[in-house]
DNA sequence: CATCCACAGGAAGGACGGGGGT
DNA sequence: ACCCCCGTCCTTCCTGTGGATG
């Protein structure tokens, strides 16, 4: 009987009725085609086209908020000039760094120097080290090596421009012969140059390109040119298509999670046996989406942030927004009637400033005048799924049962 | 118009656990 | 075996500040 269970879902998604090819629609795939970017793509081609005259590109500086198709864009033209370096006998690679999970310097020494085939030990030397090690590597290497700093507005946010000083001038430590370094920052924040030292600046700024987001119309045809290969034919409508790309040009034009919603969707369509794709199957994506979100988000949170974030769920509750000192009341009872040491309010502070910037909750700076400087928090993730979220803490769940706060 | 609130947020550093090189 | 380094949380101490109030 199981066996006919499972012969059952076997059927299904091998013969599914809504995906034919379902990775096309996956975040790590790069497509043969990138609509509405053709000038983004000339401009970033035509800088790092200079390995195949043989001379160093410039160091590149690409803007744009994200799912502009900054990364897309960057790896296919790396991608297709790398194979044509190949044919014409020209040495060239490339490494990529996200350093929004790679987030600290050593993190992404190391992965440029296993990029370029140095194993490297993912702890227990000094940065100092790893640095010592990427240049007498390198300096026996020849050709071209592109280094590609994605989300690197994170790691100086995080770490400072150091490493990015270091990487830039990686060039005067080599011999004449050695392999030439340029540098590909990728951001997301265009506010993030103030942030960087001038010779930084001006030294990564060399050349520089800027992603405009994508309107509802260009994200239609760029979901439409993946859905074709991705679905069966007659599996989405136009309907589908345009609703996902209306909630994701409200979403500041972000064609990732245009594409995410897609996927999803599809998958909702699939597991429910659907025929094919609705506009409801995307609503029912949309909130997916969002709950993984926030449950990967709060999973790997440490136990004084979860408490920071159910006690800005119990504030809520009663107001739409508190301050910081009321915040940090609530949250020192909790912590309290947990057993629990409390944190400083200074770490609180830092507490709410991350779950703001991951999106879980607002906090802006206002000043009341007489009544002091503060910030006004709110929850910015849904409140249902949080507090569902948070409710797999047992402990947590009692806190949340009590009315009063 | 100066004052002064209630914090913001920078700087420095420490405890601790996970992991080196030699 | 020894000492070293890093990242994560956290503390302590600190200077800075927008604008209602007196």
């Amino acid at each position: 009987m199981a066996a006919d269970v499972l012969d059952e879902v076997f059927e299904r998604v091998i013969s599914s009725r809504i995906f034919r090819n379902r990775d096309i629609l996956s975040p790590d795939y790069i497509p043969e085609k990138l609509p509405h970017r053709e000038n983004e793509i000339r401009r970033v081609g035509s800088v790092l086209a200079q390995v195949l005259r043989g001379s160093r590109p410039n160091n590149l500086f690409i803007y744009g908020l994200t799912g502009t198709g900054k990364t897309a864009v960057t790896l296919y033209v790396l991608k297709r000039l790398v194979e044509k370096a190949r044919q014409l006998g020209v040495r060239v690679s490339y490494v990529y760094v996200n350093t929004r999970q790679r987030d600290t310097p050593y993190k992404v020494l190391a992965d440029i120097a296993s990029g370029v085939g140095l194993r490297v030990p993912f702890t227990g030397l000094s940065t100092a080290e790893v640095y010592a090690r990427l240049v007498r590597a390198l300096s026996r290497d020849t050709g071209f090596l592109i280094i590609v700093l994605d989300e690197v507005d994170w790691l100086v946010r995080r770490r400072g421009d150091d490493i990015l000083y270091k990487l830039t001038r990686i060039g005067y430590e080599l011999p004449r012969d050695a392999v030439k370094v340029s540098i590909v920052g990728i951001t997301n924040d265009v506010r993030f140059v103030e942030m960087l030292d001038a010779r930084v600046r001006s030294s990564l700024g060399e050349e520089e390109v800027v992603f405009p987001p994508y309107n509802a119309e260009q994200l239609r045809d760029i979901l439409w040119d993946r859905a074709r290969e991705a679905f069966q034919p007659g599996a989405v409508d136009d309907a589908v298509i345009s609703y996902c790309a209306a909630l994701a040009a409200r979403e500041h034009g972000d064609a990732r999670r245009a594409l995410d919603l897609l996927r999803v969707a599809g998958e909702v369509a699939e597991r429910e046996n659907a025929p094919r794709v609705t506009v409801e199957h995307v609503k029912k994506a949309w909130s997916q989406l969002e709950r993984d979100r926030v449950r990967e988000v709060v999973r790997t949170l440490p136990l004084h942030a979860r408490l920071v974030l159910a006690a800005a769920l119990l504030a809520t509750r009663l107001q739409p927004a508190t301050t910081t000192g009321e915040l940090y009341t609530i949250y020192r009872r909790l912590a309290r009637s947990m057993g629990l040491e409390a944190v400083t309010q200074r770490r609180v502070s830092d507490i709410v400033s991350e779950l703001d910037m991951l999106g879980i909750l607002n906090a802006r700076v206002v000043s009341r005048g007489r009544y002091g400087k503060t910030r006004m928090i709110s929850v910015a993730a849904d409140p249902a799924t949080l507090e569902e979220v948070l409710r797999e803490d047992r402990r947590l769940a009692a806190l949340l049962e009590a009315k009063a706060v």
